[in-house]
DNA sequence: TCTCTATTCAACCAACCGGTTAATCAACCG
DNA sequence: CGGTTGATTAACCGGTTGGTTGAATAGAGA
């Protein structure tokens, strides 16, 4: 599977999306970040698994910890995947492409 | 499911990211889309039912043909999302806020 | 060493996903 | 009307997912 699908994919989760909310305030331990949700540790196991593989988040060693940590590389790879439909979107986006098309067909006009 | 979720795991898909990258050039009927993939009309007709109901598609009604057209609204939602962490990829946002922090700490001090 | 804590691995299960084929619906056209 | 085209629905299938419980591994500490 392509990268862009396993970031995606991840991201899908909100529990996975809540885990990266929580490392966004710094590195944690599987058994801090389990603490606020009604599932069992093993599964919080398994969502990392699923994060790490996306490149979401990195583990370190700390004696028996695991300490995560948020990559956010992948977060801004789709970002601007998005960013390439901004144009449907940002009406200001929509006032520039008429500036850049005005710019290419008026010299045009004026070569005649 | 939140909407986010649905967008997300939309998105997860390679064939439906295709299928928005060919609607960003206009509308198209479900025979068009689904020409360039190597599956059945069907596979397509099940894709674009998940594009709708996140909220990506709307479709329309024109004969027997029911042309489909990007909504581009979830993708900004997800590209906002995703700049909530523009502070963990991007070195510029680092110095901003370097730069916040001295506008905030400065005048603190000054008040002694 | 034995024990406790933190974490992962393994096996299992129900639900979902992406695909198929076959049948059905909807609208035009002769 | 009957036939053709465009598209959806239904039933099915194998693989994946998100959860469980139970066993295993790794390291700290008495």
């Amino acid at each position: 599977m392509d990268r862009l699908s396993l970031v995606f994919a991840a991201l899908a989760d909100p529990t996975r999306r809540a885990i990266l909310a929580r490392l966004a305030d710094g590195e944690a331990t599987v058994n801090q970040l389990a603490e606020p949700f009604p599932i069992s540790l093993q599964a919080v196991s398994k969502h990392l698994k699923v994060l790490e593989q996306a490149g979401l988040i990195t583990r370190g060693r700390d004696a028996q910890w695991r300490p995560c940590r948020l990559e956010a590389a992948p977060l801004r790879d789709i970002s601007a995947w998005a960013e390439q439909y901004r144009r449907f979107w940002d009406e200001r986006y929509d006032r520039l492409d008429d500036y850049l098309r005005t710019l290419q067909t008026g010299p045009t006009a004026e070569e005649k």
